[in-house]
DNA sequence: ACGGTATTGGAGACATGCCTCTAATAAATT
DNA sequence: AATTTATTAGAGGCATGTCTCCAATACCGT
């Protein structure tokens, strides 16, 4: 029914990682990402409407994606702690077979001009993240985090100290060593809440307690 | 003996860093510091030889104020793990105190322009790195941690844990809240060296034992 | 009062990036 | 083969930013 497209939306993104991973959001541009691909400008903005659009989409596309196989983690283990640990390795394991991708992940969707981003896509990215949330905090409170405080723990434990470790080895231009994932596990481990099995037997988790009327997390903010 | 200076440096300095801690280092050019001050392009470049060195400046101001201040609490107490706790609170105070600086942390040097910088300005950044690594890796040899995966687990605990928290908390556009001195100092505590003491009282540290031929960290790298 | 000098004030050249618009192109459908 | 249609191809207007340059300025020490 028409010509066949030479420069599709997944290489266009591809290039746009590409260049976010070495120069940072800025350096994604219109004309950078038609040049790294070979394509007049005007291709761009036959897949994009705008730079908006295109960072929106390299963002929600990057994050989507290790949302997904995170939040699968997340709940594939019935132990708690065994699922805390397991996912505090996933990200490491994650950033390192995909390093231009770890690399966005340490930016914020801010960085990605969210600002100018279409409802839509604005939309997208509160799902995904309301999405994560849920699960971290489901495992939060098999783990018997209570509260406020006990959950930004948890998300600490869970998210942002396996980030920091990616983060301290990419700014630095270095590859992530091997035992990086043991140590994310062991400072994971070390911030569950006390109390919680230590090592691999699982201890029996107390009853199911009723939280009560505690606030709603908000979707808006970025996990990662 | 001359005119008068209307925009100082530290003017200067002050306005782009209000705009690099709204909009991120991208958002500060010179134009924009010039329109912020109310002052003609000219006189920014009277100042700085070019963004570059503007950028480097902002930089170099803001993590050497941290540092200053950072280092010297990590000396300022002699029980090692009151040391560490002590650290820990101080970069959410200090955060707490100085929310556009602290949203310049979160950033790293090669966001402002690293690869750009004269010699001079990179080898202030180097050097002000090695003394905070040094002084984090002295904390930690006190601590007890020997080798390479127990010093990272001290630059984490130290540095990146705390600034993860003040993270979570500027990228969502809210203040520090007042529990996150706590946190941040629960976490860090956690984060110690297994036998090392996890209240008030001061242990006895083991023998300073020799560490042998262990490499030397770089110093070009940010401990923020 | 006067000259020296750091600084301001601002015009403008040059580069880059965003985005629009129009024409050419090439495959799929009929 | 003719038609349709998504796409390429690229010129060009507009805005913004970097940096240079030069004259005007206002204070200082003498």
């Amino acid at each position: 029914m028409a010509r066949p497209p030479r420069f599709d939306t997944e290489q266009l993104l591809d290039a746009a990682v590409r260049l976010a991973a070495s120069g940072g959001p800025a350096s994604v541009t219109m004309s950078a990402v038609a040049q790294a691909v070979g394509a007049p400008s005007g291709s761009v903005y036959h897949r994009f409407s705008g730079r908006p659009a295109l960072l929106a989409e390299v963002w929600l596309r990057t994050v989507e994606r290790f949302q997904e196989s995170y939040t699968a983690v997340l709940r594939s283990h019935d132990d708690p702690p065994l699922a805390a640990r397991a996912a505090s390795r996933h990200v490491i394991a994650w950033s390192r077979h995909h390093p231009e991708e770890a690399a966005l992940l340490l930016y914020g969707a801010a960085d990605f001009d969210r600002a100018h981003w279409s409802p839509e896509h604005t939309a997208r990215a509160d799902a995904g993240n309301r999405r994560t949330f849920t699960a971290v905090h489901d495992l939060g409170e098999a783990l018997g985090a209570n509260g406020e405080q006990a959950r930004e723990r948890i998300t600490l434990a869970l998210i942002d100290l396996p980030l920091s470790i990616v983060r301290r080895h990419l700014r630095a231009g270095a590859e992530l060593p091997p035992h990086a994932e043991d140590l994310a596990e062991q400072c994971t481990a070390a911030l569950l809440p006390p109390g919680t099995a230590p090592a691999t037997p699982a201890t029996g988790k107390p009853p199911a307690r009723d939280s009560g009327p505690e606030e709603q997390h908000r979707g808006d903010r970025d996990p990662v």
